[in-house]
RNA sequence: GCGCCUUUAGCUCAAUUGGAUAGAGCGUUGGUCUACGGAACCAAAGGCUAGGGAUUCGAGUUCCUUAAGGCGCACCA
């Protein structure tokens, strides 16, 4: 039930709209007010009425029945009250009829949006840095898809660019195949590391000619090339697996080599390419920004060159209705740019490009810093985090099966909430002491409150206890607010896509899960005073259970049934 | 210097996008329930929403301005 539709086609008022009363509609700030109010302000002036009397004739002329209850005028505000009953049936319904589907919606079908995240560099472990936009990221192509979008997820390699020459000719200087093979990314990274704190300019002459051979073709340096990338992807793919992410394309920069220079072709012939200290630009003068480089002054590609390149080809392959950035903010510019040069080219498209930024993330004691060995490692972050929810379950749970496998739900689950749980624009400061801390507003709280909602149900099964038809039952305050915050959570999921907010959902979560440890505080379920009541929370606490776990999945984060 | 972002309780953050008395968690203090899982629940204390102006019936939210912090400003990605 769409209450506020609903109110909306209800309420008869000459010269407002049905729309504009539905895009009035809003929540009071306190249930005993009502649940839905419409303030009548704005309506003032067109009807030349004040507000206190639109509402109070507003309220005299709206027919009360099974799905509103109850409207009152307060201050110019109409204050609706839906019937409980009604929504208790109505939503308890939904969710069993929905299950794994409720919460999404149909509105993305024949759609696709294309989402570029997590982005790996080739030869760089993963740290705390990246793991916004792999979570991120992750999350809206989850989002996304629940909408019923065809989604895409890209993974953008990191595989372009000098520093390859370098790693190379590090490599063939100090390295070897047996440490690589037995050190992974990480041994490699550190050739990288020592390349750049002692190279001398013979090696930093050597390093630029490796590169020039990996661009000319050369076997051995693609081979070398090739091995890198092949450790990389297979290091990263197991952080992915952890972490519930999954990509459709890893088109990285490379791939665009050969699809630059039609691009730099068209520029030409559209005029917008000009020569400015021997680098061909494009000038952004006129709206406000420092000119976008397409080539430098010795003819070799950029960044920016490779992503005009790559919008183009995922416009022309996927025909998306949306592409999606998510990147930090630090590349706030680079992307204005890129959008405005494609928009200059007559893309009509480029208004469909969004980079979704986020903030950074630093230690307690500065940024991080590679070099200075100021790193953490994201697989140490998980590890130590299964570990702690290892020993916290050994201390609360000994007897429980399958230890190890829930407590890396719990423990990898508790990392990804961390990341998604404050609006991605705020900057992290990272430190083990919150990662590892599980009070509070966390995803082991919400899972433990599904694992509480588990074992009643489970109970009441083994009791051979059915509760399939819900009826006339009027929840109390308790319950009431349970089954609202159920019947948001479209609204949500909803909310979370239009604004590329995965921390919604998140905070949904929490929202949700506290309400039902009020209720289940206070309202015995098994033994409930009677039948009815008793079936009705049974089906109450699985809509609960049901909404949560659909909703922590978006998130990419399970839900053990015991822990 | 210019541009963008951030600033809300001691700390970390919300606030349905302009609506009614600004809410959570952590921490502090005090309580609850014969436990359907205490990894729970309740309460108290804590606020001139960084400062100042403006618009509006109404501003944490929009505009201007000041301050503090972050990020970015041509051949890296």
């Amino acid at each position: 039930m769409d209450y506020k539709h609903y109110i909306a086609q209800h309420l008869v008022c000459e010269g407002i709209s049905p729309e504009s009363i539905e895009e009035a509609l809003t929540v009071p700030p306190d249930t005993n007010m009502g649940d839905y109010a419409l303030p009548c302000f704005k309506f003032a002036k067109a009807l030349r009425k004040s507000p206190v009397l639109i509402a109070e004739q507003l309220r005299d002329g709206y027919v009360t029945d099974g799905v509103i209850a109850e409207v009152s005028a307060v201050n110019g505000y109409l204050n609706f009250k839906v019937d409980r009953a009604g929504l208790a049936r109505d939503v308890l319904a939904r969710v069993r009829s929905e299950r794994e589907r409720y919460g999404g919606s149909h509105m993305g079908e024949g759609k696709t949006i294309c989402i570029d995240y997590s982005s790996v560099n080739i030869a760089k472990p993963f740290h705390i840095g990246h793991l916004s936009t792999t979570v991120l990221g992750g999350a809206l192509y989850r989002i996304f898809r629940f909408l019923g979008y065809h989604t895409v997820g890209i993974n953008h390699l990191g595989d372009y660019g000098t520093q390859f020459g370098k790693l190379i000719a590090a490599y063939k200087h100090w390295g070897n195949r047996e440490e690589a093979e037995k050190g992974g990314i990480h041994a490699i990274n550190d050739l990288y590391v020592r390349f750049n704190k002692e190279a001398d300019e013979a090696m930093q002459a050597e390093a630029r000619e490796y590169f020039r051979l990996i661009e000319s073709g050369d076997k051995e340096a693609n081979e070398l090339f090739e091995w890198f990338k092949s450790l990389t992807l297979d290091y990263v793919k197991k952080i992915y697996d952890k972490l519930h992410v999954t990509f459709d394309s890893y088109a990285g920069e490379r791939f665009y080599t050969d699809k630059m220079a039609p691009v730099i072709e068209e520029l030409r012939e559209k005029g917008l390419l000009k020569e400015s200290n021997g680098a061909q630009i494009v000038d952004l003068e006129p709206y406000g920004m420092p000119p976008c480089l397409i080539l430098r002054s010795d003819g070799a590609s950029l960044y920016a060159t490779r992503d005009l390149a790559a919008a183009i080809y995922r416009k022309k392959t996927y025909d998306f209705d949306k592409c999606l950035y998510v990147v930090a903010y630090q590349q706030n510019l680079h992307f204005r740019q890129v959008f405005k040069v494609l928009e200059l080219m007559g893309k009509e498209w480029a208004k469909d490009l969004v980079h979704v930024a986020y903030g950074m993330v630093s230690l307690e004691d500065g940024a991080m810093s590679t070099r200075e060995g100021k790193v953490v490692w994201l697989e140490e972050v998980l590890d130590r985090c299964v570990e702690k929810a290892y020993s916290v379950i050994n201390e609360k749970n000994p007897s429980l099966q399958n230890k190890e496998e829930i407590a890396q739900t719990v423990g990898v689950g508790a990392v990804i909430f961390g990341a998604l749980y404050n609006n991605k624009i705020k900057d992290i400061v990272f430190s083990y002491d919150k990662a590892l801390n599980f009070d509070g507003e966390t995803s082991v709280y919400v899972q433990y409150t599904c694992a509480r909602a588990s074992s009643v149900l489970n109970r009441a099964r083994a009791e051979g206890t059915t509760w399939d038809a819900v009826q006339d039952v009027q929840p109390c305050v308790q319950e009431f607010e349970l089954l609202k915050a159920i019947a948001e959570f479209p609204d949500t999921v909803l909310a979370a896509a239009k604004n590329y907010e995965p921390s919604y959902v998140a905070r949904y979560c929490v929202d949700t899960a506290q309400k039902f440890n009020k209720f289940y505080f206070d309202c015995k379920i098994l033994q409930a005073e009677d039948e009815e009541t008793r079936a009705f929370r049974l089906a109450l606490t699985e809509a609960t259970l049901m909404t949560l776990s659909n909703a922590l999945g978006l998130l990419g984060i399970g839900v053990p049934d015991q822990m």
